[in-house]
DNA sequence: ACGATCCATAACCATACGGTTATCTAACTC
DNA sequence: GAGTTAGATAACCGTATGGTTATGGATCGT
């Protein structure tokens, strides 16, 4: 698999949110589907299916306990995930900059500008 | 539209190549639909879908500018992701945490040796 | 006023997704 | 060996997704 198609995989896995539920459990320990699923109103089926997701998307890995099987969070593919928003750093940030930038001048000229950030559906 | 709904939008609008590769074009600058589409072997109309799905997610917003329509990217939801992921950036960290330390055993010891980090499918 | 340009919308199609119920398998327990 | 427990798998269903072609609408140029 390809990077592309990683991050297709990791950023679908991630765009439910009981499968993000599914990996905030995880991130406290390893769990057992059954634990994983009784904090949802939904079959065992669905759970095992969010599973399978997750993992096709590597973002777990299952072990075996006797007729468990615990699964772990694997948090590789978060970081490619992170990786490719890391790029957009500098565009969020610019408006706590734009922000930073406004308060100075309020501050300067102690009279509120008022003045919208411009954009915004012309 | 509440978190939970806007992660899934933001998430699920960026795990398609299409729509990374028009988030990257824009964060160069606006564009105007033909020039977004330009690049793609794909009809216009699934050039307009991939935007619709953008901008119901938050992440580009649209101008006018006579027959032109230019998008603007809005970072905004993107800062959203991160901060969902930021909450997992122990775990991937913790990966070269260990590998450091397996690093100082190593120099330590003068002798590699191969322990495989465990886990893994039993 | 007329055609060209830029884009949106509608209708359609195949496939994927998220859920269900029913059933099957593997391993433990007694 | 019989029943029980933990999950997986199969078949199905409604809706969403990603693409297409065809058409419509707004605005520019002439």
């Amino acid at each position: 698999m390809n990077a592309a198609a990683r991050l297709d995989a990791t950023f679908a896995a991630l765009a439910d949110p009981t499968r993000r539920a599914i990996l905030a459990r995880l991130a406290l320990g390893d769990a057992t589907v059954g634990e994983l699923g009784e904090p949802f109103a939904m079959s065992q089926p669905a759970i095992s299916k969010h599973l399978r997701v997750l993992e096709l998307a590597g973002l777990i890995s299952r072990g075996r306990d006797a007729q468990r099987r615990p699964c772990h969070i694997e948090a590789a593919p978060l970081a490619e995930a992170n990786a490719w928003l890391e790029r957009y750093r500098r565009l969020w940030e610019a408006r706590f900059d734009d922000l930073d930038r406004l308060l100075e001048e309020m501050k300067a000229a102690e009279k509120p500008a008022r003045k919208p950030r411009a954009r915004r559906k012309s």
